[in-house]
RNA sequence: GCGCCCUUAGCUCAGUUGGAUAGAGCAACAGCCUUCUAAGCUGUUGGCCGCUGGUUCGAGUCCAGCAGGGCGCGCCA
């Protein structure tokens, strides 16, 4: 269902300027808009379509502009007036504005919903950090604001499924299982030293950190000392890599899953790497490209610019990528014959298509902004569609000091710290007030100070507030005035103070907030929307500081007192509405 | 060296996809409030939108070049 004031005055407009213009091309009639006006002099919203129909008309702007205005009143607009070098100023009845609020009261959260996803089955896969431990800050706003991309796609019609590749066959779990059974063969007691068994790892020891010490005891506690050599020493590998493997993958996988739990994130699936690989995907999807003439033996040239120290040329499995607008033809195979991680992924990438998923995205670490032209290009070959969002670094402050994160060090922040410091619904609010591909600095600080610099802050205690209003409300007019539902039939004529008005203004711009974060695959939009509203409430509740008159509840007024209760609770639940998109649990009232 | 992202007020950032006189918060300054609608309010100051050119009715927004920051750069995921 799909409700918006904007749309409905764009049609209006276009029904006018069709009056004026009956041949107006279907391209010019595209690029006309109504946006909110960005000031109040200039009436409650305007529209560019003398401007950019100007030229199809030949006629000046201004003139067209004037007989738009003289066309345009009527229905949902009062008033209209030429200004500026073309726009048309439209002005609403302030009646409008009072039934989009009862419209609010009348559908609940569902308010904003849309349908400019029209159903497409949409796949948005995000985190997929490596199953190698526990989920630490970096993975925190790829998380966010994938959780929230999806929520967001849903809320404007998308089929949404959220997904989260496991990475569980490659170096870096083999890596794990190294790095498991030295915590298995210390809790057995080895005189192995550390260093004494890290020589023996191909590629070195990695992932020191403390975190699997438990998993060593637990593979003790399983398997006893039947997985060591004599006399505790490293067993060849035939003997237990795969059981310590499988065994350290899934313990990763629960904490990480533990981790999201306490982040608020699910997903609908998990998609295994390794079971791609073993079921015969990757070489089944690399035999389709083969058979299309995508793959062939080639040399790449060295990077431009800067030849690597070792360059050699030398044949290898590549992919025609350049047929779909990268740069260079992309490897496929190992020189010793295993398959790239590319490989793997766009059989997963075939996998997600194959599952029905009309739409990817895919939100990625800026780290990994090399990689998407490939991934694009592969998806494009095999007749898909994949978006990707780039999330940038953050920069976690505390008191204005860069937190140092070093795995060497040991000092890298866990996810759970993070949340145990700030808490979950700060950590997602806050990792939501940037743009996704800008860099970020998060102040634990501010994330939860109690102030109006901390957005989080702001909005929750505007919920709180009107929470606050509607329960003392119950306790002058009873439970059963205050329902939404009987607030939804109160009358709303009185509600005409410049801050009530600017009010319903913003919450009447809500639809189409989501509609435009949408398309642009935005969720951070949400955020500053919902910053600009409790704004706009905080600034009606002062109002009652200075005269009591202009408080929500006034005893000898129960008229008023019953449409500002309507307003707070439209506020509310538009409040709502956003926060669930965020992922984060509105208060009802401030500890 | 090549590619991608970024550069907006002293600071942190928005900027409705090319529209009107570029906006918030913080900081600074000036007032107000001493309250229970707790965790302030109102106002003021502050701008070469990194720089230079281009596209057009119109550019913070699009294009090219330059400068600075970040990320990446054949068998790591």
């Amino acid at each position: 269902m799909t409700h918006d004031i904007f749309a409905e005055l764009r049609a209006a407009v276009l029904a006018a300027l069709g009056r004026i213009l009956p041949d107006l091309p279907e391209a010019v009639a595209a690029r006309v808009e109504v946006t909110p006006a960005r000031e109040e002099a200039h009436g409650d919203a305007a529209t560019n379509a003398a401007m950019v129909a100007a030229k199809a008309a030949r006629r000046n702007p201004r003139e067209l502009a004037a007989l738009l205005a003289a066309a345009l009143p009527g229905g949902m607009i009062a008033h209209a007036e030429p200004a500026g070098p073309g726009f048309v100023n439209l002005r609403l009845h302030e009646a409008a504005l009072r039934a989009e609020v009862k419209h609010v009261l009348e559908v609940g959260t569902g308010y904003g919903d849309c349908d400019i996803g029209g159903g497409l089955p949409t796949n948005v896969e995000y985190v997929s950090a490596n199953p190698t431990g526990p989920m630490h800050v970096g993975h925190c706003r790829g998380a966010v604001v994938g959780d929230a991309l999806a929520n967001l796609l849903a809320k404007a019609g998308f089929a949404v499924t959220k997904e989260y590749y496991v990475n569980d066959a490659g170096a870096q779990v083999d890596a794990l299982a190294w790095a498991a059974y030295w915590r298995y063969l210390e809790a057995l007691g080895t005189t192995l030293s550390e260093d004494e068994f890290a020589a023996r790892v191909p590629g070195g020891l990695q992932y020191r950190g403390e975190y699997l010490t438990a998993v060593g005891g637990t593979l003790k506690d399983r398997f006893g000392d039947t997985l060591a050599g004599p006399g505790l020493t490293v067993a060849p590998a035939e003997r237990w890599f795969a059981a310590v493997r499988m065994f350290a993958v899934s313990r990763m996988l629960d904490a990480i899953r533990d981790d999201l739990a306490a982040l608020g994130v699910r997903f609908d699936t998990f998609a295994s790497e390794r079971s791609l690989v073993e079921s015969g995907a990757v070489d089944a999807t690399i035999g389709r490209l083969e058979a299309d003439g995508l793959i062939y033996q080639g040399v790449l040239e060295p990077p431009r610019g800067r030849t690597p120290e070792d360059w050699e040329p030398r044949a290898q499995t590549l992919f025609r990528a350049t047929r779909f607008g990268d740069d260079v033809d992309r490897p496929l195979r190992k020189s010793d014959g295993s398959n790239t991680y590319f490989a793997n992924d766009i059989a997963y990438h075939a996998d997600k298509l194959r599952r029905g998923a009309a739409l990817m995205i895919d939100v990625w670490g800026a780290d990994h902004g090399g990689y998407v032209p490939r991934m694009q290009a592969a998806v494009a070959a095999l007749g898909g569609r994949l978006e990707v969002v780039l999330c940038q670094i953050v920069h976690v402050l505390q008191d204005g000091q860069p937190v140092r994160m070093s795995k060497r060090a040991g000092t890298f922040i866990t996810l759970r710290d993070l949340l145990d410091e700030v808490g979950r619904d700060a950590v997602r609010f806050t990792m939501l007030t940037r743009k996704a591909d800008a860099q970020m600095e998060f102040d634990i600080a501010l994330a939860v100070a109690q102030t109006r610099d901390n957005p989080a802050f702001y909005v929750q205690y505007a919920h709180a507030r009107c929470r606050s209003v509607l329960r003392a409300a119950v306790e002058m007019l009873g439970a059963g005035a205050v329902a939404e539902g009987a607030l939804a039939a109160v009358a709303l004529d009185t509600l005409a103070d410049p801050a009530e008005l600017a009010l319903m203004r913003r919450l009447a711009s809500w639809p189409r907030t989501v509609a435009a974060a949408a398309v642009a695959r935005e969720p951070h939009r949400i955020a500053f929307f919902l910053y600009d509203l409790a704004a706009d409430f905080h600034m009606l509740w002062n109002r009652g500081k200075d005269d009591a008159a202009l408080r929500f509840l006034v005893a000898d007024r129960p008229a008023e007192t019953l449409a500002r209760l309507a307003l707070v609770a439209a506020t509310a639940i538009v409040i709502r509405s956003g926060l669930a998109v965020m992922g984060v649990d509105p208060v009802e009232e401030m500890r």
